[in-house]
DNA sequence: ACCATGACGTTTC
DNA sequence: CGAAACGCCATGG
């Protein structure tokens, strides 16, 4: 099993994301170049859970802010306990004023 | 080397 | 407007 791949990649941006901001899987994935492959950020997401860091994945959803992979958290609402406890309002699995708390790692991360 | 999977995204019906 | 199908790329078996 190889560390360093495309899914550590992941790891760095979805640790480098700030309290109470929330990013999609499509904006890092364009943020890796591989805009195409925002199935692949969630899949390392998955794989994040065998990462010894701490990988905010909670702050990680898809385009339109829906927690789409909230039962990988445990199976129940983990997930938007943790996002209303950074100060994000989420209804229905689905985070409100995603846009404003949106977090885009190629424009407002500069490497 | 090939087939199957995956926490998405976009387009089409 | 809502749901379904396809596409896409990387990893594992």
């Amino acid at each position: 099993m190889k560390e360093l791949s495309f899914f550590e990649l992941v790891y760095e941006v979805a640790k480098q994301i700030p309290y109470g901001r929330v990013t999609s899987y499509g904006a890092i994935a364009s943020y890796l170049g591989t805009k195409q492959s925002s199935r692949m950020v969630g899949w390392a997401m998955n794989s994040s859970h065998n990462d010894l860091l701490n990988i905010p994945a909670h702050r990680v959803v898809n385009r339109i802010g829906l927690l789409t992979g909230k039962h990988h958290f445990g199976g129940n609402d983990v997930m938007k306990q943790l996002l209303e406890s950074e100060g994000i309002q989420v209804v229905d699995n689905q985070i409100v004023d995603f846009e404003k708390h949106f977090w885009d790692p190629a424009k407002e991360l500069n490497l």
